[in-house]
DNA sequence: CGGAATCCTGCCTGATACTG
DNA sequence: CAGTATCAGGCAGGATTCCG
């Protein structure tokens, strides 16, 4: 682990974390929960643990590599546990956590507004987009 | 029109079979809303109707290119009213609609899962890259 | 003050090839 | 099957300048 620096040991020491402060971990974990694919990828893990195939079949446009890339620093950050079952040819699996479980939530709160708001948010653009048509 | 990218051809290569987020609406829009500054400024705004300089403060590291970008789009979504007052200099105020208060509180809880599970999460990266040192 | 327009760079993303 | 390695490009996004 690097050394932190001391401006960065204060802000620790400051003890409450804000997501506002660019320099903050928990804007830097913010910023990173609020990827298109993580949220993708924590909403089809809700379905309970998948495999690597499943998971790339059910995330329909994802790339391989940001596929493997998002499940990495999921697991880094403890929200997903990784299971690698040797066999042959060799099986992974993928499950959330405690953790990952308590944000799947959230996130999941996420997707349930986009699918009940889609048709306010859309006429709501073709409204603004009327407008700007002079 | 410009070529398709990959992800659209491939998007649109499995629509058909998986109903769940091949093409769905719903997708576009998860994709739009899981982006880090509208996380922030639909945070930011829960303080009530704000002007765009206050925004810019509040939001520490966000560009003036990237705060205009993300309040239009937000604005034509439906979920802020802009309103200038033509004075001099000119003021424009920025404020939740209906629809807007609505996804706030979604947003509100992600934020403060990352503030919440910060130390958690930093221990787990801690353990992850501790186990790979070997 | 609150942008719009422009330029420009980095890195994020995707394609391809290879591996255990 | 589940990746890694590598390379190429496109566009997100920052910096700068100018304007009502």
């Amino acid at each position: 682990m690097p050394t932190m620096t001391a401006a960065q040991r204060r802000a620790a020491e400051k003890a409450d974390y804000d997501a506002f402060l660019a320099q903050c971990p928990s804007r830097q974990l913010l910023d990173r929960l609020s990827d298109k694919w993580v949220t993708l990828a924590m909403v089809a893990l809700d379905a309970g643990p998948q495999r690597y195939s499943q998971l790339s079949r059910t995330i329909a446009g994802v790339s391989q590599k940001m596929l493997t890339q998002t499940l990495r620093t999921l697991e880094r950050d403890g929200l997903v546990t990784r299971t690698v079952t040797p066999s042959v040819p060799v099986t992974v699996t993928y499950e959330l956590t405690d953790l990952g479980r308590s944000l799947q939530g959230v996130v999941e709160l996420l997707k349930d507004w986009a699918e009940s708001h889609m048709d306010a948010v859309l006429s709501a653009r073709q409204e603004y987009d009327a407008a700007l048509a002079y």
